[in-house]
DNA sequence: TTAACATATGAACAATTGCTCATATGAAGA
DNA sequence: TCTTCATATGAGCAATTGTTCATATGTTAA
C-alpha cells in the first residue's frame, strides 16, 4: 500500500478536473447509453433500425439470432427508451427513440467507414 | 416454434436493411468502443482525461478507487488505443488518445447538460 | 370458442467482468 | 547496492450479462 493520496498528488490539476466534474447521476446515466450499445447483438439491433422500422421476426432474421433473444434485447432497448413499438395485429414494429443515439451511432459509422477519426492509428 | 421467417418476413425491408448494414467486423470494432465507455469507473476516467493529463495516483483520488483498480482499467483503455501515456521519473501520466472519444463523450455531456436530446423525454 | 401464430417473459446456465489482495516491475535517492 | 515508492500485473471471486428453452400473452381467423 502507498501513500501517495498523501505525496505525490498534484492538488491544483486535481481540483481543476473536480471543478464542474459531472456528478455520478449524470455519469451512470451516460454510461447506460454506451452499455445499451456495447453489445453487438444489441448494436446490430439498432444499425437495423436506424433508417427505417421493422417488426420483431424481421429483425431477428437480420441478426440471424432467435427471436427470443431479440425479445428480450428490445426489452432492454425498450426500458432505456432508446426504441419504441406500435402494434399492427399480430406483429409489433420498432423503431428507433432517441436522436442522440441516432447520432452516436452515425458517428461510430462515419468514424470505421472514413477512418479519419483517430489520427494516431 | 414459428415459422415466421418463411411467412411474415418482409422481404423488400429486410433486403433494404441487409443492403450496405455494416459488416460483422466493423459491428465488432464500433460496439468495442462502446463497452469501453460502458462502464461508470470507465467512464469517469475518460472524463477526467477530457481536459488535462493526470497520473494514475491522481486519477485514482479524482476517481475515488483504488490505484490497483485504476490501473486495470487504465490498461483496458490503452488496449483500445482510448488512452496512451508517458512516464516521467516514477509517475505515469495518461493522456485521451481517441479524437472519436472524445466528440462521444462531449456528445453525450451536452446531452445531460442540456437535455434537448431526446425529444420524446 | 378454439387453433394458430407473433411476441414476451421467466428460470437457469455459461461466460464475462470489475474488483481485491498479493506480488512484480522499474525508477530515484541514499 | 538497497530501499522506497508509483505503477503494473496475476489469481481468485462475486456479480452481471446474454443466451436457450419452456411457457405465457394477446391477436386473428376459423
Amino acid at each position: 500500500m502507498n501513500i501517495c493520496s498523501e505525496k505525490c498528488i498534484n492538488e491544483a490539476k486535481v481540483n481543476k478536473t473536480l471543478k464542474n466534474f459531472p456528478d455520478q447521476e449524470d455519469i451512470i446515466g451516460i454510461a447506460e447509453i454506451f452499455k445499451a450499445l456495447s453489445d453487438p447483438s444489441r448494436l446490430k439491433i439498432v444499425l437495423a433500425l436506424l433508417k427505417q422500422e421493422h417488426c420483431v421476426c424481421d429483425i431477428a432474421v437480420i441478426c440471424n439470432q432467435t427471436e427470443s433473444a431479440i425479445s428480450h434485447q428490445l426489452r432492454v432497448l425498450r426500458t432505456l427508451r432508446i426504441v419504441k413499438n406500435r402494434r399492427e395485429g399480430k406483429i409489433v414494429y420498432y423503431t428507433l427513440n432517441d436522436d442522440h443515439v441516432i447520432s452516436l451511432i452515425n458517428m461510430s459509422l462515419d468514424h470505421v467507414k472514413h477512418e479519419i477519426f483517430n489520427t494516431e492509428r
